[in-house]
DNA sequence: TCCTAAGCGAGACGGTACGTCTTGTCTTCCA
DNA sequence: TGGAAGACAAGACGTACCGTCTCGCTTAGGA
């Protein structure tokens, strides 16, 4: 197994730089950061960086679906499967809460986009499974389950977004109360017509 | 009036310089324009384009301005007000088939951040007085009021999106009756309790 | 007699933009000087400008004319035909003295290299027939005289700039005294070989 | 030696980049030479060539004084300390012909205000040199050394010029001839009063 | 013990977009 | 009807980033 060491190493500076990537995120947008400023923060040489990442864009996204992963393992762990909630939005909003900085990064700018590209999907595939759970044996929905999985992941991220740059004006249990009431009727009017 | 002048002139390059982003729009993803490209398809000189705007990035933004305008317009010659529709989806849903190119480019990368800006904001006070005008007077909501809006619009624009980038599955009249079936529930949820 | 109106016009014009550009010669080097800065100084619109004159060039070149016309003019009324002195160099550089900024913006930079061409062969003309007029009739000169004028004109002029630009180290007077030390020998080898 | 690497290499691009440089000047005068047709000629990146010259001025600046220091190897050789001449201007001369096109170029313009400024000062001082050796020990100069140094000096350069600009209608050895008639005595009556 | 292959830092380089600046032309209005 | 005002096309400038590359240094196994 001659790649074990090269894999490790490799590892070692691909965490360096998603490291420096997540600290630079909480002081200027991701449209700010530039490749120096990764270097730089990681004190990795630029050819390095590009052995590892064909560019920041790869980068980020290696980041975001760390991201993603972290957030399934949380949302995984949590009892809310078949229970009146959908998701565990609460320790959701709570998680991004003490995170707000680079949070507030990830939903602005390019950033987003990659965002959507990359983690909605994933979110989506969550969502949908959960909503074939709930669907009565052999039954049809009213309304598609991709549509209803884009709904419920859609509202989430929008409202996420607009608890941030509103400053989090509601607790996070708020939010979860209040998202839970304006999405489930919604889902039990598309999944029983 | 010695601004006259100057404005007729004025204007006349600033609509050449839009039309030239639209149509570029259509061709290509937004980052992807350079101000050249810009530039030499409006035929116009470097400086009078920054004599105009400072960026790309506000010639963007008055298009996008100028697009809600349109839409808003067109919205408000609708009979939707007070009736069980929320907003004119379907309409909607028509005018952005029939610009698809211009919307899929409008929709993705950093042009959705503008978008979410400049537009959401805008959409967000329309749907804020809407939804005042259903509240039966002198009743406090459940659910307040900019956190409705911003559900309805974040909905509107996410489920836009996801209709764009999945070529159009549904009909603009199947999406207006989805979308609806969605979110009312919850609106009345959220207005009344 | 229509045209007097306009040509009395256009003197004043002129007039004032010339003031102007002298005025910002002493302010900074010539190409450092805008048309712009010419107008706004005039206070001159620029159509009426380029009215006047092709370009910036012209108008130095216009100004460097009309100083070579009072220097010669000053130069005619000095009694050295045909004297020891071949030009009344102490004047010339007492005058110089007197509007040292003036000749340091004109001795430097592409101001230079237009009182080259312009101003030189003025020059090496006045010291032709001033030497043509030395020469023993009949005689031809051991170097040609064309030489000869360029040989002086030019010692004059070089030692100008240096000593503008040594920070006028000697008198005026003093200058005199070692530059036709310097260039009469040499043009009496000339002359009479 | 960890710079040698960087320096090898940087040297070829400045290489690069003057051998551009002296072949545009044989084409067109310096101003009309633009960064980009040097970039072009050279095959050379816009951002290189800004690592290695702050300026178009600076690599012309650069160019000079690589001439200049040919023109004293080439002078430096000949046998002319102490003797009759000044200065080996024959062979001067000859070799200015042989690059007619250069030299015009960079007796043209903005280009002869930066040999002015950094070449004279360097002709000057060789000059000085060689009049100080000529003067008997303990004797004072009836005009200061650096008078006569810039008296030569000039006179070489602005005689240069006028051959050039008039298509050099006498050869290298008469022009060295009658330089060394006009100077000479002057440089005598200058050294010994 | 030496060797050799990989990971790495440093940073030069070509390329390209940017926003600024100046020029000379043109049009429109005003006195 | 001529001059003022200033919009405009053209295009060079110097700066900033990018992604490629070449160069040596180091650091571990494997011989």
């Amino acid at each position: 197994m001659p790649e074990q060491k090269t894999d490790r190493r490799s590892l070692r500076t691909r965490r360096i730089l998603l490291d420096a990537l997540v600290a630079l995120m909480q002081e200027k947008p991701y449209e700010a950061i530039t490749v120096q400023d990764v270097l730089d923060r990681a004190d990795i040489g630029r050819s390095t960086f590009y052995a590892h990442y064909p560019d920041k864009e790869a980068l980020m996204v290696d980041m975001l679906e760390r991201m993603m992963n972290a957030l399934s393992k949380m949302s995984g762990e949590s009892p809310a499967a078949g229970g009146p909630r959908l998701a565990p939005l609460k320790e959701l909003f709570e998680h991004v809460k003490q995170n707000q900085r680079l949070f507030s990064g990830v939903m602005r700018g390019r950033a987003v986009d990659l965002f959507y590209e990359k983690g909605q999907a994933y979110l989506n595939q969550m969502i949908a499974n959960e909503l074939t759970g709930r669907l009565p044996a052999g039954r049809q929905p009213a309304i598609p389950i991709p549509v209803l999985a884009q709904f419920v992941s859609g509202t989430m991220v929008t409202m996420l977004r607009w608890w941030l740059e509103n400053k989090m004006p509601y607790s996070p249990s708020e939010m979860d109360t209040m998202l839970h009431r304006l999405v489930m009727p919604g889902i039990q009017n598309g999944l029983t017509g």
